[in-house]
DNA sequence: GATAGCATGTAACGGGTTACATGATTTA
DNA sequence: TAAATCATGTAACCCGTTACATGCTATC
């Protein structure tokens, strides 16, 4: 499980408030994972019990008060452990993947639309990505440290995102080749 | 969720066991989605009681009697349905990508060897899937619909490992750079 | 005699998803 | 006035992982 280590870094790239946490989750930390706030805030409950990270009420004008969150000494150790221990490379559980196998007992024309669909949706990943890319590392020669690991990171995502959108075209030419009438 | 389709299509390609779907999930399946014999079985009695499969014991000898499955109507109909229905893509969660960005508030050399190691997993993933190819499609213009089905899925692991290679080989470079005296 | 393979399960735990719930403020 | 944003949570359900459990047969 790495949603606590996940925390625990963005805190340490800057504190801020469950909410604050869910919104990066969905942009910078989306590129390489994604919680809703439901996990988030039930994390955060027991990372506060195990004393991995400080809380600080904050009232704000025109808002709702938040907590703002920070790591305590514990996480930053607990983090530390867990960067020496090996982790397991991900594991594929591909939904498309099952479809396409189940093609050759249907009807192909539906899963034509599906992966169309799919790929519309990856091109428009990378184009997110690639927006980002240009906004927040514009020169990769001068960055620090840390930018040059976000970076590392992003581009990380950006492969995956081609490399779906190559099989995808890949997988359109096989199911239009079962079909030439289509 | 689609361990229940994957095993539909499994049992539509040849009727069998909880163990021997185990094992496919080990081989072939397992270029695309992991299950443990735990929650095959699982799954399976819940499709048992829905009527998806019907069960037919077998005796054998010289090996403890086995239960076999295949689909039954229901089944059928249901794996029909769920191709018809939007999947939504995959979410990445990356415990690697986590690290490198925790790196920026630790030392890097635990990572490297890390890094190395996962590098190393991909590498004998693709060899695995590229013995796979050469052993079951020797002849890409020569299959059948089902096996051009399943190689265009192997396509994509073929992928999804050489792009985290390549990727894999871009961390490294910068996780050195960080520290040129490594 | 020990290990590996065949074959089927139960139980406990934690993580991820979805639905539900509240309440204030700002913007269209 | 309706919708969007800020902010925090509870509850239920299912899925995946890990550990435990049994027992037979074939091979080394």
């Amino acid at each position: 499980m790495a949603l606590e280590h996940a925390i625990l870094v963005s805190l340490l790239e800057q504190p801020g408030s469950g909410y604050e946490l869910a919104r990066r989750f969905d942009r910078s930390i989306g590129y390489f994972w994604t919680a809703t706030h439901q996990q988030i805030y039930r994390v955060l409950k027991r990372m506060e019990n195990d004393g991995w990270v400080d809380v600080r009420e904050v009232a704000q004008d025109g808002r709702p008060d938040k907590k703002e969150y920070s790591v305590a000494e514990a996480g930053r150790s607990a983090l530390s452990g867990w960067l020496r221990d090996p982790v397991e490379p991900e594991t594929i559980r591909h939904d498309l993947a099952v479809k396409i196998r189940a093609v050759a007992f249907d009807d192909p024309s539906a899963l034509i639309a599906e992966v169309v669909r799919h790929r519309e949706i990856h091109v428009a990943r990378l184009e997110h990505f690639l927006e980002g890319e240009k906004r927040d590392f514009p020169d990769p020669g001068a960055l620090g440290t840390r930018q040059t690991l976000q970076h590392a990171v992003l581009r990380g995502g950006i492969a995956f995102q081609r490399m779906h959108i190559e099989w995808l075209d890949d997988v359109l030419a096989t199911l239009h080749r079962l079909r030439p009438d289509n």
